[in-house]
DNA sequence: TTACTTTTGCAAATTTGTCGCAATTAATGC
DNA sequence: GCATTAATTGCGACAAATTTGCAAAAGTAA
């Protein structure tokens, strides 16, 4: 039986990258978060690695698909791809930032067909809906 | 009969900001464009305002719904709003920025029925397809 | 026009993301 | 294992993007 992180190796050596300790480092932090931003992925690295050395990790994890960045307004966060996930969007609380992942595959094909009408070839779509969970409503 | 710019200034007015000339000038120059990045924008305002007063007025139009950001990847642009263009989503090119709007009114079901099963209130949403124009498709 | 409040421009500080290069670490064949 | 080779890292310097404080200028209301 393989592990996530036997998937992730695999992954970096088919590709010709090696398994080196700040990937790694990078790798278990994500595997512990919903979505972070660069900001707390390096706090949460606390020194391991480098701060150009974490962009250029994410730089080759994104290329890998290994991660996805989510965009939130002017900001972005990264989390892991779906290989790893299972799910590809969102419902973000105005509230209290809460993310739940949520998995609808009607937004495929409907991508694909919007994407044909203007001749665009589609890489990737990103659906996010935001609004107030449930508690946040209540503390109104 | 109100004209675009009455309204702006009327929204402007009822919430208790003043009607100013640099105001006045990022508003005219969104109006003539489909979505523009800052750089885009403080370009096309040709030294008439500041750079930080860019910002800051971005970011009251942002309180006041006049206009919003949509992400392309790491960047992301500013265009108007809804109350002024009409709602609507993207396909965006990755190779040469240009963003097509497009509108989907599936998506308003769609958003509401998948809040609801999670007990969201949802407020807002965002569709974004991105990938590669016609014209970026034929240089490869 | 005056008096008062908000907004702007400027300059400086932060934050965020990049780059070149020498030192270090991983992968490979023995 | 050990040496060789190639990939990767950390560092320091940059560059770009965004924010902030404050005095001067512009907008508002009477």
């Amino acid at each position: 039986m393989s592990s996530q992180l036997d998937d992730f190796k695999e992954l970096l050596r088919n590709s010709g990258n090696s398994v080196t300790l700040p990937r790694l480092a990078v790798f278990e932090v994500l595997t512990k978060h919903e979505a972070l931003s660069m900001q707390e992925l390096y706090q949460r690295l606390a020194g391991q690695i480098d701060r150009a050395t974490l962009y250029r990790v994410i730089e080759l994890f994104e290329e890998l698909e290994i991660v996805h960045r989510i965009n939130l307004g002017w900001k972005y966060k990264i989390e892991l791809a779906e290989t790893f996930t299972g799910h590809h969007h969102h419902l973000t609380c105005l509230g209290c930032g809460t993310v739940v992942p949520i998995n609808e595959s009607k937004l495929e094909d409907f991508t694909k067909q919007v994407a044909s009408e203007h001749n665009f070839r589609a890489s990737r779509h990103q659906f996010e809906i935001q609004g107030y969970c449930a508690k946040c409503q209540a503390k109104d």
